[in-house]
DNA sequence: TTTCGAATTCGAAACGATTCGACTAAGCTA
DNA sequence: TAGCTTAGTCGAATCGTTTCGAATTCGAAA
């Protein structure tokens, strides 16, 4: 019902800028600056301009033209390497991408989500972005990082591996970690089991022998499970196969139910005596899920079993209780890893960053509970 | 540790393909060819091309350059009008986009994340982008589509308003929701209560007279309430302010709590007769909310109250319940947008796609109790 | 009235590729 | 061997802006 332009059959070459230019009568330079922000333009030029353009139906200059001559496009590459439905379903991702969006944002620019260089021929290699932001946390990172460093991009990785010589902005995963593990140990606890996120491709979920030494790609998980060993050497541990609710669960039942345990959800606790009094698990949704199990199993938490998580996301849904977990900044991450790219864009070359999380002791970890 | 060129100082113009082109003692025409995918060239040029472009440390056409002499970018632009945080906590929207990354991806092209028109520099109005996908069941999506119109560019609305000339990929949602009050009323149900999705800014959880007239811009959640009301015209309406599992708990405690239930969380539903015998909930993390609600005022779902919720998305954490819900296609409905918008680059004319959802009889809703 | 600046406006050269018709050289047929 | 087809390759013309130095205008100071 509204207007509609260009509605029969004629080709119509778009306007350009040159076409407001002859309307107006005056230089194509002068339209330009007119549609510009803050150039040196009487108010009378800048108006006739508009008038002119709004008369053709011009909205302002073409982006891809605007980015060829400018050697910009103002958009900023997000690298996922898993599919979006995935990727999303992690809450730490979101915040991470939501503080980048947040700054990216503010600057003028906008996100251009890319895949896997292997994965659409729209990647790394062919995107017309102006830097590249990726997440270092997934496996499989260095084939992008090799495609921007070939493409000459602005590069920063979130979560990378410590020894990269990429611009990057991370946390100290492997000190928090121990830092939780430190805190079931004041509490008394000693034998301890771990969930760990997906360490690898496949992904599969794993048990893994105290004594193997720590595989995988996924440097956060890595440094994580690192942190636990720094203080249980001897700790059980489990790799999970995503940072799901559900993952924790399964993982739940296979250290608290006991070894024979034939079917989940059938309640009956292995023998005090075999079961890990205390779980780090390396997400929010892996320990809620353990927390879960351990309701299923008529266990109580923190009586029978201490639980503590990591990421401090707040998690719709759990308001029942005040989850023990190392909070990360995670948003402000994002906003860092965002103001980074837009830096090396500039031409200024930031500095390598690296947050801090802190422990929150809520109501899911306490003593250890009496022989 | 890895190669590191150009590392000192000069500013070092770019490769170009015309570089490349001298090199191999070919014309850029040749070049760019042998650069694209099935051009006609022989094996030998082809070979002969790239090694040059290796020597040079080309790695391929400037998207920038390519993207404004196709007068195409190869980007499609989904608008999201909340935050980054808040849009992604939906699953429904999650899989919407990523049907529309899958789709969008297999062909070639890429996703970019706009804001609102008015929100960042950054918008429809001014993003290298060929086409823009939006999401109508948000509010103010009209100066989106005016600003779309403006550009020319394709425009493909998901879950838009039904009278809209818009190319629309849309859910029969007025009926779906019917078919889910019908559910209830086949199973003897007479006092029904609602859940809404937000209806209007600012979103605010608040209570609607069954009389009232449903306002709102976001459609979807109005057709879903005009559905409910079709078969039951009393039913008693609560809006809630996001599709969140907290807020559908808020509002189980207003509904089955009783009028004077001073704070959440204490138990005790109010008297049997005064109390709704099921639910309808316009999402399905609005229906989980519920059911936890119900569990903590100690009423047993079905058997004291029924709740349906709606998507069918799969959610984590679910294990226990089998969710009764209509279930729509929502990652399909992503792709059908994603390839419409496609079509639409294309120069096809895509004909307005309707889905719908069916319906899923779980184990959380049953028969009306005895009174 | 002439001169000097400040404030604008103009011209023209990039930016880096794609594309289309024209042109060249083989490969075949008669 | 002349004529015709086909596969490759080349030139040149865009694509629509931005930008930068040069040119112009206008008012005020001298």
């Amino acid at each position: 019902m509204t207007s509609s332009r260009q509605a029969a059959g004629s080709p119509a070459r778009r306007v350009t800028l040159a076409d407001v230019a002859r309307l107006a009568g005056v230089s194509t330079s002068t339209v330009s600056i007119a549609f510009g922000e803050g150039g040196p333009v009487s108010d009378a030029m800048r108006l006739r301009v508009h008038a002119a353009a709004a008369e053709l139906g011009y909205t302002g200059p073409d982006p891809r033209a605007a980015s060829l001559r400018r050697g910009r496009s103002g958009l900023i590459g997000v690298v996922l390497e898993e599919r979006l439905g995935e990727a999303f379903r992690d809450p730490v991702r979101i915040s991470l991408l939501d503080g980048i969006a947040e700054e990216v944002g503010a600057a003028g620019s906008g996100l251009a989500l890319l895949g896997d260089v292997a994965a659409g021929p729209l990647s790394i290699a062919t995107a017309p972005v102006d830097a590249v932001i990726l997440f270092g946390c997934s496996t499989g990172t260095l084939d992008s990082i090799e495609q921007a460093r070939r493409r000459g991009l602005p590069l920063v990785e979130l979560e990378g591996r410590v020894e990269s010589d990429v611009f990057a902005v991370d946390s100290d995963n492997r000190g928090a970690s121990r830092a939780a593990a430190q805190h079931l140990y004041d509490l008394g606890h000693r034998r301890v089991a771990t969930l760990t996120l997906p360490l690898d491709r496949p992904r599969v979920h794993r048990a893994l022998a105290a004594a193997d030494p720590v595989p995988g790609h996924n440097f956060v998980a890595v440094e994580r499970l690192l942190g636990v060993r720094e203080v249980f050497p001897e700790a059980h541990t489990i790799v999970c196969a995503a940072s799901l609710v559900e993952e924790g669960r399964v993982a739940g039942h296979e250290l608290l139910g006991g070894a024979d345990a034939p079917r989940y959800g059938e309640g009956g606790a292995c023998a005090a005596s075999a079961r890990p009094t205390a779980i780090i698990a390396q997400s929010d949704l892996l320990a809620l899920g353990m927390i879960r199990a351990a309701g299923e199993l008529g266990l109580r938490v923190p009586a029978d079993v201490s639980v503590i998580g990591f990421d401090g996301i707040r998690l719709d849904g759990l308001s029942d209780r005040d989850l023990s977990t190392m909070i990360q900044p995670a948003q402000e991450k994002g906003r860092a890893a965002g103001r980074a790219a837009l830096a090396l864009v500039a031409g200024e070359q930031p500095e390598r960053l690296r947050y801090h999380s802190v422990l929150h002791a809520g109501d899911t970890t306490g003593p250890v509970p009496d022989p």
